[in-house]
DNA sequence: CCCCGACGAACGAACGATTGTTCGTTAGCC
DNA sequence: GGCTAACGAACAATCGTTCGTTCGTCGGGG
């Protein structure tokens, strides 16, 4: 039997608090997994709660790279839009558990560490509203509120940690080509 | 002091539920919720799962109304979809805590009475999934997977749980037509 | 080359708190 | 005066966490 690390404790934590939620997922739960009794767990982490920041974090880092990196390009709006679209897909469909705890269970963070990770969601969401709000400007997309369209997009993506399988009848690349042909006539 | 009726700690129960996740809300946090002890609240209902399964039914059973009075109208397909997505946003938005509870919180019910809400979940989908295919054989909607194509619109419903508030920027209307615009144009 | 000491990982019992639920008792309305 | 909602103590189980102990491995000195 080989011995776990902090990462295998992370990850495994990524993988229940996605399938069972924070508040149903115990330390001995997450020992389980792992083959290891929940307390020994504590010779990796510090408390439950830290793992949830941790995972939660990692989460925010993988969508707030994407932003800055599309944010920073010199594209026409709407292939910015596309770029976030595209690169959206990869990471929920490369990383769908971590994805989904940073989504779902963002929530039950402690409240100083919730609003940390509420002004990351901001600012990822204001690099969608101003890529949408820069394109209607041009006249690339028709005219609308961007505040509400960045909501509408966000919504397609985010789903995506919900539904996607691997083993599914759709391919990453299949889905991100259906969602940029969907959002971008729907911002057109 | 008035004495509180079943219907109370249901509407309690859809509220706690959304707001807190169903293992994150005790029976104790309910019983707070009403002015009443936790035990108190057995003289109304007969488990926590109990609770949650009549939530998740209710929330199921006002989705399934809706597609089953437009699958039965006679319109066409641009038509029905745009009564589809109206008819979401009101029931999201008239009862917000119940719509989330049913997403969000389903996955926690019992086994068998998961299985229940699943084929009610698939049902609604699979109206959506139709009424799309008859636009594309119809020439109404672009050439596209209808599987596919339900699953972005419904996305764009449900995330509405997520973000409304009542006191918010956008009126019901407001959001229903940019909703109508957003997925009408993706579609065609 | 072998042994030994050290160190971290894992164990397992135990803690106090909280969980869902039961039940005998009390109190307020028709 | 009876019915029932509500109380409040109590239950077994489980929660997150602590802690003293054991195990396994790895490096250095004889």
């Amino acid at each position: 039997m080989t011995t776990r690390s902090r990462e295998d404790v992370v990850q495994a934590a990524g993988r229940l608090f996605a399938a069972r939620g924070f508040h149903g997922t115990s330390m001995r739960d997450l020992g389980d997994e792992l083959g290891l009794l929940g307390s020994s767990l504590y010779s990796h982490v510090e408390s439950k709660e830290q793992l949830l920041i941790e995972v939660v974090q990692r989460g925010a880092a993988l969508f707030q790279a994407l932003a800055d990196s599309v944010a920073a390009s010199d594209r026409p709006p709407a292939e910015k839009v596309a770029a976030l679209v595209r690169g959206h897909v990869d990471i929920i469909t490369s990383n769908q558990e971590q994805s989904a705890t940073f989504l779902n269970e963002a929530r039950f963070l402690p409240a100083d560490g919730r609003t940390a990770i509420v002004i990351l969601r901001d600012r990822y969401e204001e690099t969608f509203r101003e890529v949408i709000a820069e394109g209607v400007a041009r006249g690339a997309f028709r005219d609308q509120n961007p505040a509400l369209a960045s909501i509408l997009v966000l919504s397609v993506l985010n789903a995506l940690t919900r539904w996607y399988r691997r083993s599914g009848a759709q391919s990453p690349e299949e889905i991100a080509d259906a969602m940029v042909a969907f959002v971008m006539d729907g911002l057109q």
